[in-house]
DNA sequence: GGAATATACTGAGGTTAACTCACTATGAGC
DNA sequence: GCTCATAGTGAGTTAACCTCAGTATATTCC
């Protein structure tokens, strides 16, 4: 029993520093012009593939919705993304990626791309389809 | 070619979730009377088994001295460290856990590996070893 | 159809965990 | 003994969150 206590702090530190260190490099990775909350934006509208209303951006995020908007603020500022009013909820407001968003977050991605696949050099192919794998499983609610 | 990078991608993406939760859920995790960052201090000094330079203990912990001046500075507030001055070089300072830090991390740790092992319930033994082992190597320089 | 209630966003302000830059005190090399 | 490097810290900044309160719009329910 002892043996699966330790396992789980071990895997709790192991994961931490680990996304510390790729955020440090990332950040490093010679100046990006969005910070990483910005691109977790930009990632999160592309995967949905259509505007999507602030609260449910938030939702997805899993930050409350009123830190969203600061991050759409900035990202509006920067034309990356844009606003719009939900045609059916005149509460609502809709946020999607601008073409130049879109285009922006390809570039960002191969370079992050590139930051991992460092880490990931030290695994074969087969143990990173498996970490993939155990990583899912692990992420699922 | 493509999959080793949408693989490189979709590892960071799920690292950054699980780690996201987890502090979320162990913030959330009933008032701990310390901060993640605070937590990290007392388990780098535990881990070391001795007093550490604050330099060393900054290298350690992956940040630069400055800021690891704060967080022992809270510590040592809460009487969780002790601060004393190197015998052998009168410009750095020792940086040690007390009695009283020392026993709350055990409380700490047990807390956290609550948060941690509700997450691992997803795995089995045999695979929560394998991930051990894989994010080992991931994390290994 | 008007009042009560709920939902969507944002203004104001706070916290954590980092950072840089500049300063002081001390040690080490020549 | 002067120069240069190293150890820690004061001052100030940033990113990424948070809560609480307020306004605008929608929904519900007599």
């Amino acid at each position: 029993m002892d043996v699966a206590e330790t396992t789980a702090e071990q895997i709790a530190a192991l994961l931490d520093g680990i996304v510390r260190r790729q955020r440090r490099a990332s950040r490093a990775g010679f100046g990006e012009p969005v910070t990483h909350g910005q691109f977790r934006v930009l990632r999160t509208l592309d995967q949905a593939g259509h505007a999507l209303r602030l609260s449910e951006l938030a939702a997805q995020l899993g930050i409350v919705p009123r830190s969203a908007t600061s991050v759409v603020d900035d990202l509006e500022e920067a034309a990356l993304v844009a606003r719009h009013p939900d045609p059916h909820d005149r509460r609502a407001t809709l946020v999607d990626l601008t073409p130049t968003g879109r285009q922006l977050l390809t570039t960002l991605r191969e370079k992050r791309r590139e930051v991992v696949t460092t880490q990931l050099a030290h695994l074969t192919p087969t143990e990173q389809q498996t970490l993939v794998h155990l990583l899912q499983k692990l992420a699922a609610d």
